[in-house]
DNA sequence: GTAGACTCTGGAGCATGGTCCAGGGTCAAG
DNA sequence: CTTGACCCTGGACCATGCTCCAGAGTCTAC
């Protein structure tokens, strides 16, 4: 696949999907013109990568833990222990949010605190 | 309470803290000799500006919803509408943050099957 | 009245994550 | 064999969130 098909079908532009690529976070064949060519599987990994920067992940810390950078240079151990750790940081993560949640409920109890407790119980997820 | 002391309790630097003035942020008042002035209080908004930040807002969202960038101009209901916005984006977060979770348990077991599930389960909080 | 620690403003510089050309090839259709 | 849609590289430019001066005033203590 071109990059124009992935920027369309991944919804990012062409110019991202370069980017990435001087990032190391994607890695595409090159045909006899010098066209860049995609596999599918590229798709996956760039939604991937968006999906973990909407989580605040870096690119660097995203191009760490891609099996796309290390390319079959990673035992599995290693990449296990790499997942772990990104396991880690998005719990981490988690805790964070719901400190902040309790200080924002804490917040919007002290502004108006007729009714509230009962309504962010039923907000809860 | 001068820049300085600020700076020193909050553990963020001064030209930091004169940043996040330009953006609105806090609001100092200035003595005679043109030196800022912060009210105790700024501590705690110094520090919730970087809790909020760790969980991915930018500093212009983190300005609005502070009472400090309306100053006096914001009923509380418009305050509780903001700060229930903020509940939500915070919620969506952590939604995001669980669908990456799963993704990333379902990679570790894919590279390494064994006996991962129960660890994982473990880990979970 | 001078040293040293503090403050001020304005502007330059840096990393991240893009975005947008310019100038130039490639390719399929008509 | 030209047109239009696509691709290439390299570099400029942008917003965000700082960080680091330079040049200058202020305050406390000796």
């Amino acid at each position: 696949m071109q990059i124009g098909e992935l920027a369309r079908i991944s919804g990012v532009s062409r110019d991202t999907l370069r980017f990435y690529e001087k990032r190391g976070l994607i890695r595409p064949l090159r045909g006899a013109n010098g066209y860049r060519s995609y596999p599918e599987q590229t798709a996956v990994i760039v939604n991937y990568i968006r999906m973990a920067q909407r989580l605040g992940f870096r690119l660097a810390e995203i191009a760490e833990e891609l099996p796309s950078g290390g390319d079959g240079e990673i035992t599995q151990q290693r990449l296990t222990e790499v997942l772990r750790g990104k396991l880690d940081a998005v719990d981490a993560r988690i805790a964070d949010m719901h400190i902040l949640r309790s200080r924002l409920a804490a917040m919007i109890d002290s502004v108006c605190p007729i009714a509230m407790s009962a309504d962010m119980a039923n907000r809860r997820r």
